[in-house]
RNA sequence: GCCCUGAUGGCGGAAUUGGUAGACGCGCUGGACUCAAAAUCCAGUGUCCCUUAAAGACGUGCCGGUUCGACCCCGGCUUGGGGCACCA
């Protein structure tokens, strides 16, 4: 009987969805495991080999969970919202529903062919008006709150508004808020909300017509599609994620992600500590706020710069210097962001006429405007320091203002010293102090003399919320006199209106502004959408109880499976989806809603597969092509060719001919007979020929073979080419694996045949849990091989085999299970208990040997490990028989071989 | 510029984390079976010296150090990949 993998695939597949066997239910007799996958953007490639590679990681962790005895969640779904769909849709007047629908029907089928063992009944679409409900439902809650500072947590509005009527709460007095209109109440209130409608710059990216978040902007053009972007000031929708920084940050050190990865967050909430300072600046003079982590350089300031955004600007300005200033925010102001970029460092900037005390020294410093001044950070106002940070240096050099050092000994003719170590000096009473002390006392005697406070800023800033889009989520809000008003939960979801174009409309507004009766109770209602990070910020809650009517999830289904145990996908979310996730997450955690602060415990990053493309060579001006290794002998050109008519970098002739018109009567210059392609390793594109489609691999050596070969391929998070010459490997590994059940019997297992099993139980063991599933392939096949060296086919050895392999390639294991004469899954074996003393021998005689001379032989077990192997020579050592009283220091033991002893 | 991360045969990659470097797979070479091919099986396969073997020497990007012992730890480079980049 051969291993026919296609009627085997094909029936155990439709045996999983019939029976529903991986749905999963609430248990609470059962320990939970959730294990996530990232879920895909439909898009209309359709997925390569590259796709299914964490998701297979993920399934091999859920099938052995399971087989652990836990109650598994694993679930799919897309997210299905966003651009490509609609910019597709602007092109061809296709509505983005019916692509995306298109897409997934397609996204589906590939994944079936896999054999994922994903519980398919929660399936949730982002598009889906059930599910965008939430969304909606989450934005009016943050709408309806308020961060309380004081608790660092989210509160209902309602509580501020007490508290303002009450006592007043920061500049906002109990009499100006009885005495102001609706309206006034509501700006007053917008300050405050989580999520809030707010004036600021953006990332305007006009050919997409759309702001964007800056995690969807890189080097000034769009993530998606590479556009140009531009600083543009409007008002949008924006979430306070900034309120919830110090959390972020804080609670980064309890996940288990990997290293790269919190630093990563690290890095983009970017906090540091320093102190704000109060500059009487002017004439008449006024307090400014500046901000800087190096108060004990205060001794330092030569001149203090204002950004060119700044409110101050104007109020700073004297008439005298007001042309030349005009004129420098004019420029500033016709810059994009990319040819800030491009421009790196040059160094501009303009005199405002005013002048600032230095509230320590006395003295009086120039102020001016520079664009290396951000108005975002801080307080949009630094004191300039030359002599020790080096783009104030650069500033002072252009424009010829003084350095003066306080460090002793530091050399600024060439350079700032920015370095936080030395002595200080033309300080005052830091004089002679170590700098690392002199920040301490700085700050201190600061807020001792009232001029300032400690203060710690972030750089992560708010995250716009609005996108001037058709295929997102729409708001709930509508504009009672024109009062942001929230659309009553009851009425939720606000379903996206059919529209006739999905281009914005000729007066520059969104596309819901062409939607007719676009109104709530006769009001106008929002025409922006949400962005795309919105509906994928809680997904992961909703497939804990996707159905509820009346709830995101409710509090046992959130108190059963509370977060997500294992997630894993690509690295590209670091700085947006895992940002926002954590944030909405931490959200709903404080208004009671869920009951863990953090959704992700443990974080895999899978690497990409990348492309391996090979290419031919053609003899220029002919229609010849020449073999790689007698190329250099023509001036050729090299043409990319696509990698499913080569076969070991050999070029199929015939395949090639009928690939394209152009090559039909091709010649070649061949090698021993052969066509030989050259390669290159390149990211998996159609325009690189060389994507290779899961189902071509599936229809050729099945979806076992797939699974264990893109295991076996390395690591999963090292990026890593798919090379398909080697999967022969893996599937002739099946094949003998499938030849073992012939002449299955019921005989007694052999020491050798159980040792060889054991040694795998252990080291699958191990490696899943490591998420080290290459190495496991690898064990498989040394078992395997030994195995059939001592001609076992017994049942004994084999079916606990079969549940070891089952994770890995499930179609071959559930049809070997029933050869076994079992009934039902394999799913519901039970993972087969390691017996180590069975891996090893009992004893061996090991030749122990001091600084390369034998001394002594001594038997010991074999399985000894070394700590053990050094107490049990320790205590021979007791006898006096065999060191000769020598101090043990280290006792080194190689299996069968030479035990060194080190000795003092 | 700063922060992560990697570098091991012809190729993908192992190495119990300081203890036999190169597991497993691909490829290649030779052999068995076959009229032949495919499939399958067996043997060999880091480099150098050598007709071969034994034996030996060398060998984990480069230079140096610690150690009885280093792919692994430390210092200094070279280089691939990723992230951040006027954040005061």
């Amino acid at each position: 009987m051969d291993y026919d993998f296609r009627s085997i695939e094909r029936k155990w597949q439709s045996y999983w969805a019939e029976k529903q066997v991986f749905k999963a239910v609430e248990d609470s007799s059962r320990p939970k495991f959730y294990v996530l996958d990232m879920f895909p953007y439909p898009s209309g490639a359709g997925l390569h080999v590259g796709h299914p590679l964490g998701y297979i990681a993920s399934d091999i962790y859920s099938r052995y969970k399971r087989l652990k005895g836990f109650n598994v969640l694993h679930p799919m779904g897309y997210d299905s919202f966003g651009l490509p769909a609609e910019q597709y849709a602007i092109q061809t007047g296709q509505h983005p529903e019916i692509t995306t629908q298109k897409n997934i029907a397609r996204y589906r089928e590939q994944l079936d062919r896999i054999g994922f063992s994903y519980d398919w009944s929660r399936e949730v679409r982002t598009c889906d008006p059930a599910f965008y409900k939430w969304t909606q439902w989450a934005f009016l809650k943050m709408f309806d709150s308020w961060f309380d500072p004081s608790l660092h947590k989210a509160r209902p509005i309602s509580e501020l508004i007490a508290r303002i009527e009450k006592d007043g709460y920061e500049d906002i007095t109990p009499e100006k808020w009885a005495g102001a209109t609706e309206k006034e109440k509501s700006d007053m209130l917008m300050n405050y909300r989580i999520a809030y409608q707010g004036e600021t710059a953006v990332n305007w990216c006009p050919e997409l017509g759309t702001v964007l978040a800056n995690d969807e902007v890189k080097d000034g053009l769009s993530v998606r599609g590479g556009f140009p972007v531009e600083q543009k000031k409007m008002t949008q929708w924006q979430l306070r994620v900034s309120a919830y920084a110090g959390r972020l940050l804080d609670s980064l050190e309890s996940l288990d992600w990997t290293d790269s990865l919190k630093e990563m967050q690290r890095n983009w909430i970017g906090k540091s500590e320093g102190t704000e300072v109060v500059f009487q600046c002017g004439e008449p003079a006024f307090p400014v706020t500046i901000f800087t982590t190096r108060v004990d350089t205060i001794y330092g300031v030569t001149f203090m710069v204002l950004a060119p955004e700044s409110e101050l600007v104007d109020k700073l300005t004297t008439p005298q210097h007001r042309a030349e200033v005009d004129e420098y925010l004019q420029y500033v102001k016709k810059k994009t962001e990319r040819e800030r970029i491009a421009e790196t460092r040059a160094v501009t900037g303009v005199f405002t006429g005013s002048y600032g005390t230095n509230p320590v020294t006395g003295e009086k410093v120039p102020i001016w405007i520079s664009e290396y001044v951000l108005a975002g950070y801080g307080t949009g106002a630094i004191m300039a320091v030359p002599a020790h940070d080096s783009r104030d240096y650069a500033f002072a050099r252009k424009f010829n203002l003084p350095v003066v050092p306080i460090i002793e000994g530091c050399d600024v003719s060439e350079q700032s010293f920015d370095a936080k170590e030395g002595r200080m000096c033309n300080s005052g009473f830091l004089n002679g102090m170590d700098v690392k002390k002199a920040i301490e006392a700085a700050k201190d005697y600061v807020e001792e003399k009232g001029l300032g406070r400690r203060k710690t800023n972030y750089r992560l800033r708010d995250a716009i919320f609005s996108r001037q889009r058709y295929w997102g989520e729409p708001f709930p809000i509508y504009y009672k006199d024109g009062i942001p008003t929230p659309v009553p939960f009851d009425k939720l979801p606000v379903e996206l209106p059919e529209i006739s174009e999905f281009k914005p409309t000729s007066a520059g507004e969104p596309p819901l502004a062409r939607a007719k009766d676009w109104t709530y109770e006769g009001y106008p209602l929002e025409t922006s959408t949400m962005p795309g990070f919105a509906g994928s910020s809680a997904y992961y809650l909703r497939y804990m109880d996707p159905k509820n009517p009346d709830a995101l999830v409710s509090p046992e289904a959130d108190g059963y499976w509370r977060n997500v145990d294992l997630y894993i996908g690509g690295t590209e979310h670091a700085t947006g989806h895992l940002i926002y996730s954590r944030f909405w997450n931490k959200f709903l955690f404080d208004l009671g809603y869920v009951c863990e602060d953090e959704p992700f415990r443990k974080l895999i990053n899978q690497g990409m597969i990348q492309g391996r493309s090979n290419f031919v060579y053609r003899i220029v001006g002919t229609n010849t092509f020449v073999s790689f290794g007698l190329k250099d002998q023509y001036k050729t050109t090299e043409i990319h060719v696509d990698v499913n008519i080569v076969r070991g970098d050999r070029l199929d002739l015939e395949a090639f001919k009928a690939w394209r018109p152009e090559f039909a009567d091709a010649e070649f210059v061949l090698e021993n007979g052969e066509y030989v392609c050259g390669w290159a390793v390149e990211k998996m594109s159609k325009s690189m020929f060389n994507v290779v489609n899961p189902d071509d691999i599936c229809e050729q050596y099945g979806a076992d073979t797939l699974r264990l070969y893109e295991m076996f391929l390395g690591p999963l998070e090292q990026s890593k080419p798919w090379d398909t010459k080697g999967i022969d490997g893996v599937h002739r590994f099946l094949k003998k694996f499938w030849r073992m059940f012939e002449g299955l019997n019921d005989a007694q297992p052999t020491k050798d045949e159980l040792k060889a099993l054991h040694n795998l139980i252990g080291k699958e063991q191990d490696d899943i849990e490591n998420f080290s599933f290459n190495t496991t392939v690898s064990a498989f096949m040394i078992a395997v091989n030994e195995l059939s060296a001592l001609g076992c086919n017994k049942k004994a050895i084999l079916e606990p085999m079969v549940v070891l392999l089952s994770p890995f390639a499930p179609h071959i294991a559930e049809e070997l299970w029933h050869v076994l004469g079992h009934e039902g899954t394999v799913s519901d074996a039970k993972f087969p208990e390691y017996d180590a003393s069975l891996t090893v021998e009992s004893n061996c005689t090991y030749a122990v040997s001091f600084n390369g001379k034998t001394r002594f032989t001594v038997d010991l077990p074999v399985d000894m490990k070394g700590p053990e192997v050094e107490s049990h020579v320790r205590a021979l050592e007791q006898t006096d028989k065999y060191v000769g009283g020598q101090n043990i220091v280290k006792v080194i033991v190689v299996p069968g071989k030479i035990v060194n002893i080190v000795v003092k």
